[in-house]
DNA sequence: CGTGTCATTGAGAATGTTCAATAGGTGTGG
DNA sequence: CCACACCTATTGAACATTCTCAATGACACG
């Protein structure tokens, strides 16, 4: 058996109300959190203006009309504290959720307790998938950290996707990567021991940070608990612990005040065997041409 | 570490070469192996004549004239031994794997010789996801047993995209569908224990082989190795073969010439925790209408 | 300075792995 | 029909990994 020591999220997690639209209470709700953490991890980079736009443009060649769409989304965001459930697992979404700052995760319960983040949506990442279908949610989401997000409508995101077909082509490339990312996790779940396991995690988030500009060349804000941790990975937060201090003591990485330091890049890659094609797919991009529209 | 003991397909599958076409040859190659199984799942039950249409008719309602379109796919089936590896890592393919028969997985290897089965392909399952933006393949695909599959050419498969909305939405579907599968593989994987590991997976099997008429009630045809079942499931397959004999033992399942019954299926649904809605959505189907054109 | 959260440590127990050997079943060739 | 080869399943025993429980530090905040 299982039944892990039941860690903090398990009582804060489900309580609240889910957020279904945006909530400008919680913005008052819960003030202390919510002011640094952002800023810190906004302020770390010069580059950090959009990673959303950052991130399509890696797929696809953008438009000055696609970039001032992505940019209006970007303006709208609202702060959320750490630890703070968005959705439900069955809930039926009615509206995206663009993260502009702070790390969020789709995740599940299980009735011993238990949680399991099934993946990370960093800044640049977006939370879709199911919308036009209207299906029920397979899992939760919710904020790791705190948050700065933006919550697009149904219809608005709809009608965004009608209307940009490179931003449309870019998030379906978005969702290849995703698909493949979550293949990853299954082999790096089922295959490798702890030490692979939080190398291999921490090489893709090096990766996908840099891929926004949020990580420098080996370096990275850092802000995910142990017992976070703990639940991507599958083992117990004193576990955790243990091969981080491991990993540490081999000299491949440094952890100290919320930030990573990567200190043997390919010390790391090898004991991971990581191999990051599965998030860099070679893309084709569109060029602009006549055919595209202007912004409305 | 968990360099586990490399399995049979260690050896086997990486060595001859990838299948890119239909390759007449192998139904001369290897005649022993490929004539019964296929013949036994398909007799197994008598509503089983399209497992593919089957499939997507639970998502959307077909016309005629989609229904004589997948018709024509399934005709085309060429037998493939078990064992084979179909598409490599990296590889671009050129086209869809339709499975008729028998059972496919998509897979990874690891340096340490370990495998990770990411995904099963079963009869009605198609493999087609990075088709249209030939992208490196994550991952490889290969059959488990022995296979009766339709290769359907990159072009035949857009064009059919194109010319069936209603096909092309239930692929879609199709696709959320595998993606919160692998959510539910990476919250098996990191979550659960042994036994409730492989309950899972059994529950899983039961209900995507009856969604096409492939398994009775409680009971299904399963050829699959002790050790394949052990990359599925991120063990070993000593530990797999303890793990069959607990859930023997506990009166749960029967398992004995490849043919699995499940003796107390709540029990087993118990024990796994399982809770099958990611596979079905409620599908929201489209109607028959006259904007649907006739067949070429 | 008390409270709460997160990180760290120790020690015993459970789970899972490895290695190695044995058993069962099936098809092949004589 | 039997002996053999091969593959799969099963078993035992030693070992490794990981978990649980419980206690202790470290640090931030009011």
């Amino acid at each position: 058996m299982r039944t892990l020591q039941p860690n903090r999220l398990v009582t804060t997690l489900p309580m609240p109300a889910p957020v279904h639209a945006p909530p400008d209470e919680r913005q008052a709700a819960d003030p202390h959190h919510v002011h640094e953490e952002p800023l810190r991890l906004a302020s770390s980079d010069p580059e950090a203006g959009d990673p959303f736009r950052r991130k399509l443009a890696t797929y696809v060649e953008l438009t000055p009309g696609d970039i001032r769409e992505l940019d209006g989304l970007a303006a709208s965001g609202r702060r959320y504290p750490a630890q703070t459930p968005l959705l439900h697992q069955a809930d039926i979404p009615e509206c995206a959720i663009l993260v502009l700052d702070g790390f969020a995760c789709r995740y599940k319960f299980l009735t011993n307790g238990r949680r399991q983040i099934t993946a990370y949506l960093l800044p640049g990442d977006l939370f879709e998938l199911d919308l036009e279908f209207r299906l029920p949610l397979d899992c939760a989401v919710g904020t790791l950290t705190a948050c700065r997000l933006a919550l697009i409508p149904r219809s608005e995101y709809e009608d965004l996707i009608r209307r940009r077909p490179r931003i449309a082509r870019a998030l379906q490339m978005v969702r290849l990567t995703e698909a493949a990312t979550l293949r990853e996790w299954i082999t790096n779940l089922g295959s490798r021991s702890g030490p692979e396991r939080l190398a291999h995690f921490l090489c893709e988030m090096l990766l996908r940070l840099r891929a926004t500009g949020l990580a420098s060349e080996n370096q990275y804000s850092f802000p995910i608990t142990q017992a976070d941790l703990a639940d991507t990975l599958g083992m117990s937060c004193v576990h955790v612990n243990r091969v981080l201090q491991k990993l540490r003591r081999d000299g491949l990485i440094e952890l100290s005040g919320r930030r990573l330091t990567i200190l043997r890049p390919d010390g790391l890659r090898t004991l991971a065997e990581y191999d990051a094609s599965y998030l860099k797919p070679a893309a084709t991009p569109l060029r602009p041409s006549a055919s595209d529209r202007p912004a409305a």
